[in-house]
DNA sequence: TGGAATAATAAGGTCAGCCATAACATTTTG
DNA sequence: CAAAATGTTATGGCTGACCTTATTATTCCA
């Protein structure tokens, strides 16, 4: 089962289904909204993934990786991971702009410098936004937690990982103390999708519900 | 002057303009045999470089860098070289396959990235092959050598670096001893275009004129 | 259950970077 | 100096990955 050539679009599709939930149904729609292209377009590029056996797609119900998809999404995902380690623990690189700068390594990294580098980073479990590093052999045991968005008033949780991927919504919550480790409870959820109050270490935080999506919890 | 977002491709050309000889006058001919295009595909890209001010085109006499254009080239040499020794350095990659590797890390290096590489890496000045890293500043000292295909026979010579690029022909020139630093002279030249013999450390090695345009010597 | 939201499909475009073939221009070399 | 080698230009073609606009199909929800 050795890796294919795959483009860096055809990539970052894979790795969107992986962030979107590796086990999910995907609809177009949120596969497009995270690529940010046009539904078409990821129409389009959906039945292209689909005729290479990557994907399956149900009409007018969404998208799931194959077994041959997910072993190559899950290579994407821990290239990125990787090198987000690499930036982070070794070059010193900002917290916030690690996603999109190792965004760019993880589609020119060959097989052999992926291992050279786990090996070099002494196998890290972990990226530094929390999320977990699939294994060589394609194993990958996602985090057991949930979007903080779904959490409810009393709740207190811990902060597993970040799921965002842009830098400025990173540095936005690192602003604000929302990184793994930290622990938070929600005082208030205001009505009609307004923003969560939290309790974040000391300070009062409103966050917005769609922010409060890329922040994977787990209650205590 | 920040450097722009050039493409791959781009990139590309640049750099084998560099690697072809800095401040040289490059037929299409040459550069397209280097970038494995056609002549016919080569002269449309140097249009399309023309265009962009990255370099000057004279018809039936050759290419050369613009300023803007050699800047871009250095800056694209510095991030190729820098990633060589830290593949070699940190993950102990193959000499013969620095290269490639390198090669397609260079076009997914941000500037911070590269910064940051060189100062983890103690800004070395020479990559595993030999040849000089171009400063951050733009500076660029290229090496004062000449390639052994050029040399007569008698002359006892220092490697100075190998301009290959390709794992197989890296591999070849390891194998029979052909590295920086190694002492070799010249004990015959094959006439009509032949081979030379050469002494390197204490063997014979025969090796061809093309392979050894690849091979940059100082005489001692 | 009917209208709104979402998804699918069709048709036609763009753009970069390649390809081939053929005709023509210039330079090099014997 | 003439022929060979090299370079240029013109045409036309291709692929991947995007786009827009418009039409049609399905699903969801009030
Ligand atoms: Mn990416
Ligand atoms: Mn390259
Ligand atoms: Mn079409
Ligand atoms: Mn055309």
């Amino acid at each position: 089962m050795s890796l294919l050539q795959l483009s860096e679009s055809t990539e970052m599709y894979l790795k969107a289904m992986v962030e979107l939930g590796l086990s999910n149904v995907v609809s177009i729609g949120r596969l497009a909204e995270r690529l940010n292209v046009t539904p078409v377009s990821a129409n389009e590029m959906v039945r292209r993934l689909g005729d290479q056996g990557l994907l399956t797609h149900t009409p007018y119900k969404g998208v799931s990786l194959t077994d041959k998809g997910r072993e190559a999404a899950c290579d994407v995902v821990r290239r990125q991971r990787l090198w987000e380690v690499f930036l982070y623990e070794h070059l010193h690189i900002e917290w916030a702009k690690l996603y999109e700068l190792a965004c760019s390594l993880e589609h020119a990294t060959a097989p052999e410098v992926t291992e050279a580098l786990a090996a070099f980073l002494d196998d890290p479990k972990f990226c530094p936004r929390g999320n977990p590093i699939p294994a060589a052999d394609g194993t990958f045991q996602p985090l057991d937690g949930h979007p903080l968005s779904t959490a409810s008033v009393g709740e207190t949780m811990e902060v597993l990982a970040i799921n965002a991927t842009t830098t400025d919504v990173l540095k936005y919550l690192q602003e604000r103390g929302i990184l793994p480790g930290q622990t938070i409870r929600v005082l208030e959820a205001a009505p009609l999708q307004g923003p969560l109050t939290l309790k974040v270490g000391e300070k009062e935080v409103a966050l917005g519900l769609s922010l409060a999506e890329f922040v994977i919890v787990k209650t205590e």
